[in-house]
DNA sequence: AATCGCGTTGCGTATCGTGCAACGATGTTA
DNA sequence: TAACATCGTTGCACGATACGCAACGCGATT
């Protein structure tokens, strides 16, 4: 009956609750859990109570909806890619902000998706980056080519699924065959855009952090709004995360 | 049977087991969290896969163990104390770094122990500062006193738990009145000590975070090798934590 | 007042998690 | 090389336990 032989049903169901707390979305009730998930309400009202024991969630004031709670923030510092790269590439990542006043982002794989580890925002009045913990496609993405760029064209095939990809503005690269064209390009270049194919008006450009036995670990993007940034300063943009990436693979690499 | 009515065992258990991860140790192997926790081999196998497929953790190469998984760690990012003073609190805190040489560490209360939301190493060869994600006593720490300060001498007793309290060097208060009669000391002059009282050679000294209603919300320190600073320093450095903190608890509530 | 939506709790049923034991794989010791 | 220890996984039968229903108390809204 479950999805998948030898798991635990009440297991699943407590991770799938667990797993709608995003950044994105950090809070919940037990009206809006069970209408998400499909599961009764006083299924929801047990498993979050059990959480909540466990310090992963905790509700409000009284009763008024679940947030996310110390221990999982405790839990999910320990995540390797995280720790690792957090004290190399902060740093670097503050100054490349500060120099070219736009904003980075850093992104490791997470199975189908990629998620992001590290966020420096502008100082623009828009704001155009993603927030730390979110997922995101790694089509549509620059970062997320990156990525794709260290597989092999099968792996990439398995890895974003069938086609059309997810279409997420008019620009979005939806077929198979072009998006592997391009992952050429990138692994020529060592360089991956995104024009404006995620969000309408941004744009970013994303090199490669490699770790010391070449492993692809990590993508490094500027990311901007289109209409501020003409060829001339992409082309700036380009060198900037280009040097900013090798500077934190060396580092990683010793 | 259960630890709490209302409770669902099968994920209980499963908290307990993710629970287990953590910055300090976040690999570990079927059999280990079996011998942990007391659980049959087979229980703990089942648990993983289960929490495996969701994303919350990950095992290594092939079966060698389990560790954290990019689910976990999208979900702690949404704890809510860290999303907000991430942002405000970490540019601060790398300037006070920078300036005074010495590691800064922000922790907030997490049920009964305090929890290290951010935290800036400062670039001597000895580090003494705590990791983000990482659990520590109240009454053995700058920050955990400065967080107690903020509570009546009631609520102290029952969060600090019945004396003797843990003892975690010689220099360690283990009894609960004068303790009270530091935190007397702490709720006047707004700075709380660390001498030694957690890791033999490691002094600190914290100020409060307050939020716009005049609710603690977090404890700012500065942490450093006991014998690198004379009296004259330790008065620079709690000026020094003073304003810090007062800027942040300035930028939080407007 | 009346109605809606919410979160919680008792309870009986049968589903589903549990623990045992056995297996294959890997690594360690004699 | 062989015997042994340790590990992670899987089939299976039993019964503990999670499930879903229904009912309740509560607060907000009409």
């Amino acid at each position: 009956m479950g999805e998948r032989a030898g798991t635990i049903q009440a297991v699943a169901r407590a991770m799938r609750l667990l797993g709608l707390f995003s950044p994105q979305r950090p809070d919940w009730s037990v009206a809006e859990l069970a209408r998400e998930t499909g599961l009764h309400k006083s299924v929801v009202t047990r498993m979050m109570a059990t959480m909540a024991a466990a310090g992963f969630v905790v509700q409000d004031p009284v009763g008024r909806g679940y947030g996310v709670g110390p221990r999982a923030f405790a839990v999910g510092a320990g995540y390797r890619p995280h720790a690792v790269l957090t004290q190399i590439a902060g740093p670097v990542m503050r100054e490349l902000t500060e120099r070219r006043g736009h904003a980075t982002s850093l992104g490791v794989p997470a199975g189908e998706r990629f998620v992001y580890l590290l966020v420096h925002e502008s100082r623009h009045p828009v704001r155009v980056a993603a927030g730390t913990g979110e997922f995101r496609d790694y089509h549509a993405n620059a970062i997320g080519k990156v990525l794709l760029a260290a597989l092999a064209d099968d792996e990439v095939r398995l890895l974003v699924g069938p086609e059309p990809l997810p279409e997420r503005t008019p620009a979005t690269v939806t077929a198979i065959e072009p998006l592997l064209a391009e992952l050429a390009d990138v692994r020529g270049s060592g360089i991956a855009h995104n024009r404006q194919e995620a969000v309408v008006g941004v744009g970013a450009v994303a090199a490669t952090i490699d770790e010391g036995g070449g492993r692809r670990v990590a993508g490094l993007s500027i990311v901007y709004p289109s209409h501020l940034v003409d060829e001339a300063e992409e082309a700036e943009l380009i060198e900037a995360v280009r040097d900013a990436a090798a500077l934190i693979s060396a580092r990683l690499s010793r």
